[in-house]
DNA sequence: ATTTGTCGAGCGAATATTGCAGGATTCCTT
DNA sequence: AAGGAATCCTGCAATATTCGCTCGACAAAT
């Protein structure tokens, strides 16, 4: 990536404007005109504009689940609840970095391409298995397989609220930094989950973390 | 609607292939074609494929909200925890029930342009309003503004959620009949609800319904 | 007879992509 | 270190295809 500063700029300006409009919705002269650079660049450094997707893409998800990894790998001697606490404050966090970029993919997600069916077993799946294998080291033995997956939707669901609800996420969260949305936030989903936690497992929740 | 087969089956096929594909993915000619009508029928019944989307946002969502103020306007009369209860239910059925368009709705709402905006205004607005209202009604006293902003974020999150995760939502959940879901996840959210009631207002929640 | 609906052909604009020419840079050999 | 060759990169124009949409003819219904 940081190779090439046109390059770059390509993606970057791409991104942007796949989050406003969506990917069929950008057209490869706007992206070139935006980016100031030539339309044959884009077909010079990706082939196409499938191509530049599929590299931004690949991008995005070879980052985010190398962090992912290294976080599960550091926090191996923790306890459960606690790395999955540190799994959520890494995922998170890391979208929250790639606001634009992480709103885009969630909504292309929704459609029903190829495409979108290959991401979902080279990338989609492995992030899955990472995150229930760390959930289910928490409930494992704690709950009926039929509330559990209810609880995990829910809280999937709450991974990615920020940035599919993000015309009311101004509103109701107020406009304030976005590492202060992120400590916020996922102190919530832990406030959540640790209630979770004594319900289904009568024993009190870790209380040696705090994210604010 | 019912007035026309021909406008009927074309609002349906392109409801069909927006989901599958978006918006601006789908041509007028595919449309056309998998509904078996000529291209220039669209134009006809509906000006232009712009004309086409909003006729269909727009009888999506006004019936959406009229069931929802019927919804209100039928349970003045009882306590504001059970009639939030009862909104969140017709939510979810109501999305149920046009499960496709409310994926498509949700996924294009997330782009930014004039017509989003407009949509936002006319219709988004009216639903967040009555939502939190009954929300309101129920937490006003018992919360601080900003715990009160989260919670309400929390809960439309679930309201959306299988929305959104639509691909893992037949791995989840399984895949039974559509009015099952229904009830098992508004009780799901109605037990987490319970729980946000007694924990913040110290009351017991009424007890004197079940959805399963 | 007038309105209403259906049809195929086709228009102009916009789309992604490519060919080619020339400039810039790097690399290798002497 | 120098010069030349190979490669990398950029810019402009043109490509074929597809897009949304319209036209006028014709059929059906009122």
């Amino acid at each position: 990536m940081k190779e090439n500063p046109v390059k770059r700029k390509i993606v970057k300006t791409a991104s942007n404007l796949f989050f406003q409009k969506g990917f069929h919705g950008t057209s490869v002269r706007e992206i070139a005109k935006r980016a100031k650079v030539n339309v044959s660049a884009i077909s010079y450094y990706f082939n196409s504009k499938q191509g530049l997707l599929e590299y931004a893409v690949s991008y995005y998800y070879e980052q985010y689940l190398r962090k992912l990894e290294e976080t599960l790998y550091n926090a191996q001697q923790t306890e459960p609840l606690e790395r999955l606490y540190e799994l959520i404050f890494s995922i998170i966090q890391y979208k929250q970095e790639n606001y634009q970029f992480t709103c885009f993919i969630q909504r292309e997600l929704s459609m029903d391409s190829v495409f979108v069916r290959e991401m979902v077993v080279t990338y989609l799946a492995k992030e899955n298995h990472l995150l229930e294998e760390a959930f289910d080291a928490v409930f494992r033995d704690h709950m009926k397989l039929h509330k559990k997956r209810y609880i995990f939707m829910q809280l999937k669901g709450m991974l990615i609220t920020p940035y599919v609800l993000h015309h009311w996420k101004d509103f109701v969260i107020g406009s304030y930094s976005s590492d202060l949305f992120v400590k916020h936030y996922v102190s919530h989903i832990k406030e959540w989950l640790d209630f979770v936690f004594e319900k289904y497992t009568s024993q009190p929740p870790s209380k040696n973390t705090n994210y604010i």
